[in-house]
DNA sequence: CTATTATTTCGATTATACTAGAAATATTTA
DNA sequence: TAAATATTTCTAGTATAATCGAAATAATAG
């Protein structure tokens, strides 16, 4: 993933409505729930909702199908783990090297 | 981890800027490197970066200490995890919860 | 004390995001 | 066609963030 999808679609998670949104998405799982289901429970003014899922929707982390008059909205569970792999690619395997410190500390001196 | 907190957490590392400082200090492990590395390695203004590290000491995901003139920077790895954690909470474990779905789609009926 | 290096504050510009009411546009059902 | 429900577009106010140059403030070394 590239570090600037990554920022884009952690900054569209960092926006506390949205986060409950997803929060909620992620809760409802893979069958996902209706936008107006969203609106009600989590009482989002409808036009504010529809802006927010607009942005999910273009991170790629919100998908949507038609049935009837709903829009069914479920999320990305992949994109969901892609980001967060983002944040700890490198975090985890530390301990192995250790060795590359020196070169940074080497610039700092 | 609170969700405002969790938000504001992703906010921060939503910046491009921000991020790719988080992915350098992530690189340059516990012990961290000074401010002045950050701003050489990554031609980051001077103001500008400092500006972006007080945001990420303001989420907890940046620690500082200071040697002789150089204020050294090591990432807080605990929180980052904390807020990947956040983001897939309840993700994983849901095949085990399906029944759940019942409630979510009969009130979108 | 002076010079040097490191970091921060100030100030100003510019851009972008959040929010939500009102009106418009589907889509289905009667 | 009319009524009902679902979702989106339009519009606009308000707020907050990103950026960086210049000047100011440490902190050390000579």
């Amino acid at each position: 993933m590239k570090l600037e999808d990554a920022a884009e679609t952690l900054a569209q998670l960092g926006n506390p409505t949205r986060l409950e949104v997803v929060r909620y998405l992620v809760k409802s799982g893979p069958s996902g729930v209706p936008v107006g289901s969203i609106q009600r429970q989590l009482k989002i003014p409808a036009s504010t909702l529809t802006h927010h899922l607009k942005h999910l929707k273009g991170v790629g982390l919100l998908m949507q199908k038609r049935e009837k008059t709903n829009l069914w909205c479920s999320i990305n569970f992949d994109r969901l783990h892609e980001v967060s792999d983002f944040l700890l690619e490198e975090c985890c395997s530390f301990s192995l090297r250790k060795s590359d410190n020196a070169k940074t500390e080497r610039d700092a001196a």
